[in-house]
DNA sequence: GGGAACATGTAACACGTTACATGATTGT
DNA sequence: ACAATCATGTAACGTGTTACATGTTCCC
């Protein structure tokens, strides 16, 4: 249930249609909280049916016509409630360490190749973060915003750190194994 | 697309009911892929059509009677299969991280005790795989099925890491804010 | 006037979550 | 006989994914 508070923080941010949510979404905020277009339209929505967004007035008809939204009152009452709301974290859902234990049961065979993927693939997204954190967050630049936002960044990059380190990990102890099993 | 290679591994490494499933899901493979007892008996009545598994004969009727799954080579066959096939990893979807972003714009107001609160849940999380490593894993016994899973173990380990020091990260961040926004 | 890019949307399905229903076995 | 526990299952719903449909604007 978090869709709805990500739209409301982009829109609280910058008032935006479907379309240029999307798109601040593959480059943001979907960082850390990933949405298809589909997803947001419908999202969208549900939010102006609960008087939490609207659209801002266009005099003319909807399909393929630029709708842009704005945050109500009532939309960010409920954001501010939602920041001090209380959720568990998720347990862990990976299917590469999911992979790993099933290997250990029917061998490795492709194993490798699929984990030094992953490798350039984090490698390639702690890069692009780092340029972000470079752009962004420059040592003067220190607004409040800006330090929290800085914060959920430096989340972002130390994960990649971590999935980099796991891999290399992995790839060791597979080097490391008598033969490769069955 | 992962639950059936879950279960799989599960029930190669020793048959099962699906009662018997749901319980080693929340000790084991769950720490990884967690799911509930309705999802395992979906799943295991389309691995049953499917031809990957199979009920153990037993005489009695089904219901509020135990039934044991094993299985077959074809189930196998794909669990191997799968063992090798190419799947990007998913972007984070962390709503601690979001409540942050959100944060920077609404205000931090509530914020401060969630985040002890997952430190704390994060703490009890580690220690317990501290715990199965120190079990499971002694330096002597080290066959390559235990390598393999000592690795998935250690991922889980520094990623619960990895969250003490985010959270630790990020109150000291709300501790250093001028005053508290909004 | 035709294609590319922009923009919103529908439909169908897969997967996960929550609540509840039903039957069997065991212990008191 | 009753409650507790074991065990399997149904139903409804929310969210996420994939494929496709439709209309608009701009530029050649």
């Amino acid at each position: 249930m978090s869709l709805p508070h990500a739209i409301l923080t982009a829109l609280l941010e910058k008032p935006s249609s479907g379309l240029e949510l999307t798109r601040r979404f593959d480059r943001s905020i979907g960082y850390f909280w990933s949405a298809t277009h589909q997803q947001i339209y419908r999202e969208l929505g549900k939010l102006e049916e609960a008087g939490h967004i609207r659209a801002l007035p266009s005099d003319r008809p909807a399909r393929g016509q630029k709708k842009e939204y704005e945050v109500l009152p009532a939309g960010r009452a409920e954001l501010t409630a939602w920041v001090g709301r209380t959720e568990d974290p998720k347990p862990i859902r990976d299917a590469l360490l999911l992979r790993m234990r099933a290997a250990a049961v029917v061998g490795t065979e492709g194993l490798e190749a699929e984990l030094r993927r992953h490798l350039a693939l984090h490698e390639g997204q702690l890069a692009e973060y780092e340029d972000i954190e470079k752009r962004h967050f420059p040592p003067e630049r220190d607004t409040v915003e800006d330090r929290l936002r800085h914060v959920v960044l430096r989340g972002g990059i130390d994960l990649e750190r971590f999935w980099i380190e796991w891999v290399r990990a992995a790839l060791r102890e597979l080097a490391a194994l008598p033969t490769t099993p069955r």
